[in-house]
DNA sequence: CCTTACATGTAACAAGTTACATGATTAG
DNA sequence: CTAATCATGTAACTTGTTACATGTAAGG
């Protein structure tokens, strides 16, 4: 559900190409609500049916033509409509919670080189908000109301990502006295 | 993927039918990797036809006849495989967050209720995982190793429980400042 | 020549959700 | 009489993943 309308936010920000829609859920909503070209190309698809999209072609001469969709007042209605609405909480479903129901079948030789794998990664994720962080959201007072609230959605992986490395720690002592 | 390795861990920790298995599921592994009965019978049917499990039909007077399942050592050694196996990170999907970038659409009434209404929840959840560690953990030199691992779980939802407060906290201060 | 960017899709498959379906026993 | 527990499933639908498919132009 949340596909279509996190396609109509980024539509109501501005008309898109399926394309530029695939590069912008690469880039800033990677962390939100991942989405392949595919998936997006027919999710496009059915909210035109539904009528809450419109598309005018583009004709290009040095580039393949495409597809520019705008979104429609009934398009705009729907999403503020779902805004409106109080969404489910995502449901977890982590294969490395899994494993540690194995218990005894563990290898805790991998499964310490896993977790330390994993720390890498939450490193450099951390890493790359911070520097967005600076980079965009280093003076409030400057960003309009509109970002202020993407500031919000950044600080919330933020936090995540601490308190996962949090945990790695913790593990990692465990671990140790597991011995 | 995973679903079918939580079933074959707990089948391997002790024979089960579906429905015990969906108990399991909603008590100890809901906060892991959660599953409906339906989708856990589909599940079993399919590692049955792999040669993962074997059932013997249980005859019942009382109570509905039921099927108990338990692995195999194909099973076992299948499970041990993935268990070698770094895992994926399991990706964020959380519509709260989509939301979050629709920025001058959004009802800032609406979204501190849900915001509220989120941090009572998650208050919630704390108090039961807090709950769980007094009760099953707060000596660990009593548990054995087996279940070590799943105190390292429960820690992991205890965290993240924390790090979503503290968020909230920002939230709400962010939100302020924004009038 | 090879890769990247631009630009759009189809098709098959896997996994998760929701609705439907049945039927006994026990506790309030 | 009603709800909960025990016990098993089927079927339709939605969503997400992976593989396949095509074609141009620019830059190294």
């Amino acid at each position: 559900m949340s596909l279509s309308y996190a396609l109509l936010i980024a539509l109501a920000e501005q008309p898109a190409t399926g394309y530029d829609l695939s590069l912008r859920f690469r880039e800033r909503l990677a962390n939100v609500w991942p989405a392949s070209h595919q998936q997006i190309y027919r999710e496009l698809g059915k909210l035109l049916d539904q009528g809450w999209l419109t598309v005018e072609m583009v004709s290009q001469t040095e580039r393949p033509d495409k597809k520019c969709y705008s979104i429609t007042e009934a398009g705009l209605a729907a999403l503020r409509d779902w805004l409106h609405q109080t969404q489910p909480r995502p449901t977890i479903r982590d294969p490395l919670l899994v494993k540690l129901f194995a218990g005894d079948l563990l290898d805790k030789t991998q499964l310490t080189a896993e977790l330390q794998q994993l720390r890498r990664a939450i490193e450099d994720e951390l890493t790359r908000y911070q520097a967005i962080e600076q980079a965009y959201f280093s003076e409030p007072e400057k960003i309009s109301q509109h970002f202020q609230y993407q500031h919000l959605a950044l600080r919330y992986g933020l936090l995540a990502a601490k308190a996962k490395l949090q945990w790695l720690e913790e593990a990692d002592v465990h671990l140790a006295n597991m011995d």
